[in-house]
DNA sequence: GCCATCACG
DNA sequence: ACGTACGTGATGGCA
């Protein structure tokens, strides 16, 4: 047992329980994160069952390496690693060929220590080499900190851990030209060595704050992550394109028209600013040119119709139009870059193109990449309210779910005091509204303004204040747990994620703050739907989009109905982990397209 | 480079 | 009296 003294020594607290032995930092003493890894490691060679929920759950490794490569691309199908730079405890190499190092990616007792793991190891992966057994120093900085987009790099990370400064002077891959020299190789070893480095620094600081637990759920989440950069999605561009050739006709003929009618032949129709003067001219005292305002105008002036038509296919054209056709590769399919952790509350983000954000009537465009196969698509019905219902622990919302009921006619019938059977559609739209609004902090003049620009139905401010009031007077249990929010200095997720003094403050006051513990539990909660998804899915099938509270996969047609039940399934518990108060459902359907239909 | 706007959830 | 739901990414105008 002198390992176990040793580990004592080294700031672990242990715990004999079930036979077990479990390990649990005490937050104090030298926790040597390298040398704890050595004793475990022996641990596990004596076969004595040793179980550290808080170091690394049962993973111990023999060994630690962190890996640098160089790319001439910024995406694998358009160039070759150039050069690979391993550093372990004992110094660091260069080799060229990932071919020397491939028994130690695959080696599933060497833990690979990688800074943006998704981009090294989607290289790695699209050469033909297997990586086993990663993690990124990357997310570890992005979960200490808190902060998502900032701060973040190998640079910033190097400067504020170890406090040195690194040039970026040869990242840029323009300036390679192709030709390495020894100053390539230096830049190369440096870089892995203080992955190293900060390896071990950003782990003490993981448990030290006990985020142990969001760390290994986003580490488990990146196969799915890197599974999507490589796949891509096909999208049949030429047909997509006829279409924005006759979205293109109209805009220019509404275009005509608007100007006609206003008598302003100058007029730029993308310009807010002349969108606003030519309309006062015209008079029509509109304050500004987003849809929610020119709605309000909307059913007395034909040109306020024809403005608002004109922005929508306006937008098709600008940004999904030709600008689409360069991110589409040989194979006729888009690859966007998908990063793990683009939001503060942790959702996933894509970008170029944003494949999470593609218009509706561009989904049809979108197919599987032979006649053999069939899109699989999943999404979480109700998932935020659902959440909500979890964490504010409204009875009336709990109940309105655990009985099947239809929410929004629900939630309509108690602010109306008349039998759901009695509720009108009109209603029921101004109830949707509302569950989706109100959770969120908005005014009874914002939900006035939403039901008139999402369904064109009036509704005084009197009428709006009433039905904000009666919202909450229903689910009272919401409205305590947005003053709860306010008021807190600790906010967290169900899944471990926390912001407070120490870690990162949240405005006080903010009403984003009623968002952040939702919004948060919900994309958890679809990392370890995607973690069970990679575990479960047939080799050949492929994760192709990810949108919030929706999975695509492509899969042969043959096994439609078995991707079907495993994909709602891999959803219904990944979520419910977290969410145990109420049923989750997920709506899942087959499709030759990405469209919901 | 920032702002306003709008695509998605 | 004031401003008025959260989280993103991409675009065009404007300074």
């Amino acid at each position: 047992m002198k390992i176990l003294k040793q580990l004592e020594q080294l700031g672990y607290e242990l715990k004999v329980r079930d036979g077990n032995i479990e390990f649990k930092f005490r937050g104090e003493g030298a926790n040597d994160y390298e040398k704890s890894l050595e004793l475990l490691y022996e641990i596990k060679k004596r076969k004595i069952r040793a179980k550290n929920y808080l170091l690394c759950h049962y993973k111990q490794y023999k060994k630690v390496v962190a890996i640098d490569i160089e790319t001439t691309a910024t995406m694998p199908q358009d160039g070759k690693i150039a050069l690979i730079a391993i550093n372990d405890n004992k110094g660091s190499k260069v080799v060229y060929d990932a071919k020397e190092i491939e028994d130690i990616l695959s080696d599933v007792e060497i833990l690979k220590v990688f800074h943006n793991a998704s981009f090294d190891v989607l290289w790695f992966e699209y050469f033909g080499y297997k990586v086993n057994e990663y993690t990124d120093t990357m997310i570890m900085s992005q979960i200490i900190n808190n902060r998502i987009r900032q701060e973040n790099s190998l640079a910033d990370v190097a400067h504020k851990y170890l406090n040195v400064v690194i040039s970026k002077q040869l990242q840029d891959i323009s300036n390679w030209n192709g030709v390495i020299s020894q100053e390539h190789e230096e830049y190369c070893k440096r870089d892995a060595e203080i992955t190293y480095k900060l390896y071990f620094i950003l782990m003490n600081e993981i448990h030290r704050l006990e985020l142990y637990p969001v760390l290994d759920r986003e580490i488990r989440a990146l196969p799915a992550i890197i599974e999507l950069r490589k796949n891509g999605i096909k999208f049949e561009y030429d047909k997509w394109y006829t279409q924005i050739l006759e979205y293109e006709k109209e805009k220019d003929m509404i275009e005509l028209e608007v100007k006609s009618i206003l008598n302003d032949q100058e007029l730029n129709l993308n310009s807010p600013i002349q969108i606003i003067e030519s309309l006062n001219k015209f008079g029509i005292n509109v304050t500004s040119s987003s849809d929610e305002e020119l709605a309000k105008f909307s059913d007395d002036y034909e040109v306020i119709k024809l403005i608002r038509k004109y922005k929508k296919i306006k937008k098709r054209i600008s940004s999904f139009g030709e600008k689409l056709k360069e991110k589409i590769d040989d194979d006729e399919c888009i690859r966007g870059k998908w990063n793990l952790i683009g939001a503060d509350t942790f959702r996933m983000t894509c970008t170029s193109p944003n494949l999470q954000g593609m218009p509706r009537v561009s989904k049809e465009y979108f197919v599987p990449r032979n006649k053999e196969s069939i899109f699989v698509i999943a999404d979480y019905s109700q998932i935020e309210l659902r959440v909500l219902a979890e964490i504010s622990n409204d009875e009336l919302l709990i109940d309105a779910f655990k009985n099947g009921e239809d929410l929004h006619r629900k939630t309509a019938s108690m602010i109306l005091n008349k039998d759901i059977s009695e509720v009108t559609d009109e209603e029921r739209s101004i109830a949707k509204a509302a569950n989706f609004g109100l959770i969120y902090g908005m005014t009874s003049y914002g939900l006035q303004k939403k039901i008139k620009a999402d369904y064109g139905m009036e509704v005084t401010l009197e009428e709006a204040e009433k039905f904000r009031n009666g919202y909450f007077e229903a689910y009272n249990d919401v409205l305590m747990y947005q003053d709860k929010m306010l008021k807190s200095d600790y906010i967290e997720t169900l899944g471990g994620r926390y912001w407070s003094k120490e870690t990162s403050e949240l405005d006080r006051g903010s009403i984003k703050r009623y968002n952040y513990p939702i919004q948060g539990t919900s994309a958890e909660g679809l990392k370890e739907a995607l973690h069970l998804l990679m575990m479960k899915k047939y080799k050949e099938w492929l994760l192709v989009a990810v949108v919030h509270d929706e999975i695509v996969l492509e899969v042969p047609c043959k096994d439609e109905d078995v991707a079907k039940d495993i994909l709602s399934d891999c959803m219904v518990k990944g979520m419910s982990k977290f969410i145990k108060k109420v049923p989750i459902e997920v709506d899942v359907k087959s499709s030759t397209t990405w469209d919901k239909s």
